[in-house]
DNA sequence: CTTGACCCTGCACCGTAGTGCAGGGTGCAG
DNA sequence: CTGCACCCTGCACTACGGTGCAGGGTCAAG
């Protein structure tokens, strides 16, 4: 199949897979006489694994070891799993991150709904005092 | 103060502050016979408020409303207040999708640990599978 | 044979938040 | 007067994940 096809099948835009392949995501495939690339139907499968993986929270260089690893006969599954752990630890350290803002977020908020009359609000004095 | 001395106070680099006036979080300031910059010394105050407010999870483009709220007479808590309620409510949201990801690579995890020895990792099925 | 849909490469651009450098001018101490 | 630290502008560049366009070539239907 033609990169226009394996495009709306795989729900991306063509300009997004030449963008893998320059990336590294996907291997050069055949092309035919007049330079055109020739998909496998197998494709379709590895751009929505990508899209999917990247859902989860890997990043593209990520996904693009992943598939590497996947794409080498007999490698162990124990290195899947550590590249997934690295990612697992990212993701819950962004969610410790975010948790730690939405707090402060919440007391900006409060500290506000308690003086909502001033001229100054009071978001502003904790947000230059606070650290 | 001279721009070196500010950035030195308030911890930041010199081109960040100038990147700073460019994107309007700091008003031009007086300027010296030869062009320097002159910045008062409330200054380090609002740079400081800048960087705490990023740290909370505002964007340089909501905090720049934020001062430009901040800088008009007469403006209502409130406003400040809506602001601060958008933000925390795009922070939940980051937060609720970390977490979507967070339980999706655990569970990937899972099914690793389950069939360690397979030559091909269940990680990419289920990353091939799942919607 | 022409029309239109499709494809190719290379390049520039989007937003975010800066960082760095070239090539010049200024301020002050010794 | 020289040397050095500091400042100015404008421009290019980083990472990330694409998107869009110009200027060509190709393929199939009518």
């Amino acid at each position: 199949m033609r990169i226009g096809r394996l495009a709306n099948d795989a729900g991306v835009g063509i300009s997004t897979l030449r963008y893998y392949e320059r990336r590294g995501l996907l291997r050069p495939v055949a092309r035919t006489r007049s330079g055109y690339r020739e998909f496998p139907p197998a494709s379709v499968e590895r751009i929505r694994l990508i899209r999917h993986a990247q859902r989860v929270g890997f990043s593209l260089e990520e996904i693009r070891v992943l598939l590497s690893l996947r794409d080498t006969p007999g490698v162990a599954c124990e290195d899947v799993s550590r590249a997934a752990r690295a990612t697992h630890e990212r993701v819950r350290e962004r969610i410790r991150a975010l948790r730690a803002m939405e707090r402060e977020l919440q007391q900006l908020l409060v500290a506000c709904g308690r003086r909502p009359d001033e001229s100054l609000c009071p978001i502003f004095e904790l947000l230059s005092t606070g650290d």
